[in-house]
Formats: structure tokens, sequence, C-alpha cells
DNA sequence: GAGTTTGAAACT
DNA sequence: CAGTTTCAAACTC
């Protein structure tokens, strides 16, 4: 064995403990193990993904690598940013059928990501594009178009003052306000447009 | 908390 | 390689 897959065997920090009742830990249904860390504060049953099993778990590490060598790869690595950047080369994609990749059985929405063309999901939900739709951007809307509103309201309460004043001496004076109130108008409803399209 | 659903992993 | 079974997590009631 070289020196890298000897480092490659070794346990992580543990970020999730498991329930497994069945595979003792030693087959990839195991989030700790998937993840190569040891089962720690686990509520697992008759558990070999320990210390006192090494033997048994790097035999098995290695012989899950040989059947498929990114096997250990698959998962959420630690660094999110770095597996959203790179997410391709790290992840096989998920097959959902049922749950349009938009629940936690899908290993891409748990993971975080939209799925991509290595996906061979059906009905796919969890898009780039969808991204842009979600509930969090619509805030974000609200607020640009509640800063338009104002800006709108301020600036024709501005002119409507101008003419309960009687302050526009002239038929050009009128004429330039209206026209003003016009251009404001138009801005206003080309800005929302323009927000609900996602070109601001 | 028990039962069901789901999709990955393992097996044949 | 395709179909089936096993498994643990997510979800529902």
């Amino acid at each position: 064995m070289n020196n890298e897959s000897q480092s490659n065997d070794l346990p992580t920090t543990q970020t999730k403990a498991c329930n497994c009742k069945y595979s003792k830990c030693l087959k990839l249904y195991c989030q700790c193990f998937s993840s190569k860390d040891y089962c720690k504060n686990c509520d697992c049953n008759n558990c070999h993904n320990i210390p006192e099993y090494e033997a048994i778990r790097k035999s098995k590490i290695k012989s899950i690598t040989k059947r498929d060598s990114s096997a250990f790869r698959r998962k959420m690595p630690k660094d999110q940013r770095k597996f959203k950047n790179n997410q391709k080369s790290l992840i096989k994609g998920c097959n959902c059928k049922r749950t349009k990749c938009i629940q936690k059985y899908c290993e891409c929405y748990n993971a975080g990501i939209a799925c991509t063309e290595t996906c061979n999901c059906l009905k796919c939900k969890n898009t780039t594009l969808d991204e842009k739709k979600d509930c969090i951007s619509y805030p974000q809307n609200n607020e640009i178009l509640k800063s338009y509103t104002e800006y709108f309201n301020q600036s024709f309460s501005i002119i409507q003052n101008v003419f309960a004043e009687e302050k526009c001496e002239s038929s050009t004076e009128i004429n330039h306000e209206v026209k003003a109130t016009g251009n404001i108008e138009e801005s206003y409803f080309a800005k929302i447009l323009l927000t609900f399209n996602g070109l601001t």
C-alpha cells in the first residue's frame, strides 16, 4: 500500500452521527463510513467502524475502492464552496425518479447544489434556473420594488405640489412637468419589468 | 414513535 | 449490465 492511499484511509473529523442497524457501519449506506470517518457518538448497532476493527475496516475500504475507485469521493466534502466550484468532478449525479430533486432524498438537493447534466433524474426541479425563481429571490425583488415605489411617489408628489401651488406660470413649464410625470411613470414600469426578468 | 417512501448501494 | 434486494434516511401521519 502506498503512502497516498494510506493517508486517504485515515478518518477525518466526523460531521454527522449515523443510526445504522444492519450494515455494521462497513458499507456506504453508513454516512460515517462513506466519509471515511470513524463512528463516534453514533446510535448504531454492532458497529465495526471503530479503531478496534481497523483491519476489517481497511479491508472493506479496499474492496469497495477496488470495485469503484470513486466510491468514497461522491459525498459532499466539508468545504462546500470548493465542492460547488468543482461539483462535476466530485459527484456522480443523482437518479431521482419521483421527488423532482426537491427533497432531501436527492443527493444534489441535500448537498445544496443544482443538478447537472451528469444526473439522470426525471422531472428535475433542482436546476440553476429554478434557483433564480425560488423564495429567496422574491424578498429581494420586493425590496427593489418598494424602493422604486417610494421614489415614484416622492417624485409624483413634488410635481403635484408644483401644480397645487400654481408655481407653473407659463404653458411651457406646465408641459415640462406633464412630460416629467410621464417619464417617471415610464421609468417606474420599465424598472418593474426589468426586475421581474432578472435584468437589473 | 411507528409505518411508509425514497433512492443509493449492494447483490445476483 | 439490468433487475432485484437491502439499507438508512427522509418523510408522513
